[in-house]
DNA sequence: GCTGCAATACCAATATGTTGGTATTTATAT
DNA sequence: ATATAAATACCAACATATTGGTATTGCAGC
């Protein structure tokens, strides 16, 4: 997984946050400058080298020479055009234009578009690294609230072992802590709100 | 400094979660519920009793008779305008209006007004909180899987703090686990599952 | 039969959390 | 004005978790 930079120009604030807020849920992204007017945007497409640029076109008063001269400046990058307004439709890539009234599958299933797109480009295979059974079980005991000498005693191996696959597990999950792996005990059906202590 | 309780009833996707990020951004907030149509609403109102209703006017096509039945039906709840059409001034509580297209500095001083006026408000009931508001910060920073030292940096505030605030958490809710309190944070709204890391 | 994975066990170094103290400052309530 | 509570800061001893290794066994698929 290869961490994707972005570059957001769009002047509505809430709109900002809004994708930066959606991006971070999507994955290794990271928006690296937001931006509320066009002045120093192709300054920092040169520096920054972003993998996708989300623009509001409105931010050039509608001027699509500009737009394509952003295109042209950066190979590896993706453009996402943002819009406010009706009638935007057929100007750009449909499979990369967004509005402000979009609802939410409408956005994830866009900005997810655009990221797959890159990340086939950039050849990063992402293999789903599921978690063995035995595991589960311990994961379970962790989420449970239970020390590892705890789930050694209860599930009658070493303590050694009960670390060994807390390691394996919070690296296949990529989760390290323990709230963060008791989220993922509940949202996968491992244990119940109401079982821990 | 309490708890605050918001909804958001926006269609916008991305103005949701823009709003969502602002205010988690702004303190003590938790947006408990967001929808993205009427339906179902003056139902959220009753059972989550927000301390905030943040609502699109177009979601009921204008009709402002809607809008004063939803005010009617919470006292304690403060009402903040959300709106992609210009003229809509006049119409609503200027201090509590905002639009698509405000930058940051008005978003902002027009949300810190309003969690502002409902400090005052509360600084008065709050009697039978187990633990303090504070304490409930700390709190929710352990949930989401921050480490004392993380916490502490985050806060500005020494990493002793920090643990003796753990202490006492620990003690007043008589939860020792990470899971346990991780639960905690969740049944009482101080986090979501997906903020989790 | 070889390969790879899962489960088991162990070690050492380091990081982080826990517990039981003390103590100061500020704000609020009686 | 004074008692109380909350937030802050610190210490020391101890407990537990994390990380990066190594290693053995058994089992399933090619």
């Amino acid at each position: 997984m290869n961490n994707i930079t972005i570059v957001v120009a769009e002047a509505s604030y809430l709109i900002q946050k809004g994708l930066e807020a959606v991006l971070k849920n999507l994955g290794d992204n990271q928006v690296v400058q937001k931006m509320d007017k066009a002045e120093g945007l192709f300054e920092s497409l040169s520096t920054l080298k972003p993998n996708i640029l989300i623009l509001n076109p409105d931010l050039f008063e509608g001027n699509t020479e500009l737009i394509k001269k952003c295109c042209a400046k950066l190979k590896a990058c993706k453009l996402v055009i943002i819009s406010n307004k009706k009638g935007d439709e057929g100007k750009y890539d449909e499979d990369a234009l967004l509005h402000y009234n979009d609802g939410q599958s409408k956005i994830l299933a866009c900005l997810e578009g655009v990221k797959d797109e890159l990340d086939r480009k950039q050849k990063v295979e992402r293999s789903d690294e599921p978690i063995s059974a035995r595991e589960k079980n311990i994961l379970k005991h962790i989420a449970l609230g239970l020390t590892n000498k705890e789930i050694a005693d209860k599930l009658f191996i070493s303590i050694h072992t009960v670390v060994t696959h807390r390691k394996n597990i919070t690296q296949k999950l990529g989760i390290k802590s323990v709230s963060g792996l008791t989220v993922y005990a509940i949202l996968n059906n491992l244990i119940a709100m109401d079982e821990v202590k």
